[in-house]
DNA sequence: TGCAAAATCGAACAATTGTTTGAATCGTTC
DNA sequence: GAACGATTCAAACAATTGTTCGATTTTGCA
């Protein structure tokens, strides 16, 4: 009952056009294999995640996946579209809002880092979006190595992608514009795979225990992670005295 | 011929044990294996990579894998093992000397940056190392999900790990230590996803390119990293006009 | 209640995986 | 040149993968 209300919720847009189960104790398949794939999937990524196993974890027969949903690869492209689409959405609803008001010039890219990243740690907070393993998934699939899931986020994603690239080049037109892109990369890639981490997010909970309410909460996380984040963007290369120390190491070498 | 000799300088430690082909055309078929498995891994990774694919791409039997190395794992550990092994102890070799020389006070984080890096710099410059291809393969390497070769790397190289961890905790004294191993997983994370996409490593090589000899292209390359990772984890927390420039941000949510 | 559509089921499919087998071949040594 | 160990080979192995089939059951509506 009270289960399968709370794996319905996952995926309400489904609900709609599923018959209600008249009889109590039986989950909507659909529902109960959209569960079953998001959670395997967290836990071994695509390729390592059988239809076998999904099928014996939602409890439903194996062939019920080509039934419901085509193929191994539309089930998947559906519990990743379901979890980031309000995401991105929310993401370029939230930069659009900053730059209509007009960022802080002083702190323009830690603004926008929140901007990227606050929409994540909200879901995170919401029950009915996977709480604390909504973040765990969004790591999961940005680091997930097979071709089919890293297409699947380049071409659905790409055009929000560009919009924060632009913005962090007019916030940092000093930095020439393969440095930007590379310490992007550099910073997407760092919050991917620590996400993915169990210890990180650990951490990051420890940090946000210490706050009162929800956005005390999220307050506290931005400001560890912004500053981290910005410090990377902002450094200046090239002074002459980190040349001299480096090359102190190269002697030795 | 001149193939023979390339290939086989990729293992030198096994060409010792090795039987020399009296047929000049034929090339002993270990080392053709090795080679082969190297460059379908850092294009597929160890899951994607099929003991089929590698014999065919070594012109071999298939069960010649299992002849000469036992198993697809063993096989796998040999080639991580030939390439990483010598560069952890070139790592830790150059921690050794700096220590013992003394950092710059000013400096010391860049220096400990430097004496991580570099020693990949310059095996990807050593053409019997794999050149080019030697970061990519680093990269590969450290971001590869399946779990034996995770284990493989974490147990094989945990005690250097821990050396770098507490040198950067000395340099880092008002950094708490969650914090700081918090941001060198992402320093870490952020590097070995770089290295494994293309681009990254153009752009790098760019950098280099304008050097003269290889001391002033490792120079270069360090210069460009350094200051970006060392930005990242000198950042201060929660400074109050940061603050204000975040909770901003907040109130659109 | 009866009927047609939807859903579930067990079983098998073809393809791929790592591994093993036994015979054939090669290379060295006596 | 014979003999013996090392190596290579084609073939098959058992296990796993995604997918499909046809029969059976369940469901919603008349």
């Amino acid at each position: 009952m009270g289960f399968d209300m709370q794996l319905a919720s996952h995926f309400p847009a489904l609900k709609i056009r599923e018959r209600e189960p008249r009889n109590e104790g039986r989950v909507a398949t659909k529902t109960r294999i959209l569960a079953a794939t998001e959670k395997l999937f967290v836990i071994h990524g695509f390729d390592a995640t059988s239809l076998r196993a999904i099928t014996t974890e939602a409890g439903v027969n194996l062939a019920a996946v080509n039934y419901h949903f085509g193929s191994k690869e539309e089930l998947f492209a559906l519990v990743l579209t379901n979890r980031l689409d309000s995401l991105n959405l929310e993401r370029v609803r939230l930069l659009d809002a900053l730059e209509a008001k007009g960022f802080d010039a002083e702190h323009t890219v830690e603004q926008l880092i929140a901007t990227m990243f606050l929409p994540a740690l909200q879901l995170a907070r919401n029950p009915e979006r996977g709480g604390d393993d909504f973040l765990k998934f969004l790591g999961r699939a940005y680091a997930d190595p097979s071709p089919f899931v890293r297409e699947l986020l380049a071409d659905r994603y790409a055009a929000q992608d560009t919009r924060f690239v632009q913005a962090f080049a007019k916030a940092l037109p000093e930095l020439a514009a393969q440095d930007l892109s590379m310490r992007l990369h550099f910073m997407l890639d760092a919050i991917s795979s620590t996400l993915a981490s169990e210890d990180a997010r650990k951490l990051m909970s420890a940090l946000a225990a210490t706050s009162k309410d929800a956005v005390e909460e999220d307050a506290a996380v931005l400001a560890h992670l912004g500053p981290v984040l910005a410090g990377s963007l902002r450094a200046k290369v090239n002074q002459s005295s980190q040349q001299r120390a480096i090359r102190a190491v190269l002697a030795f070498a």
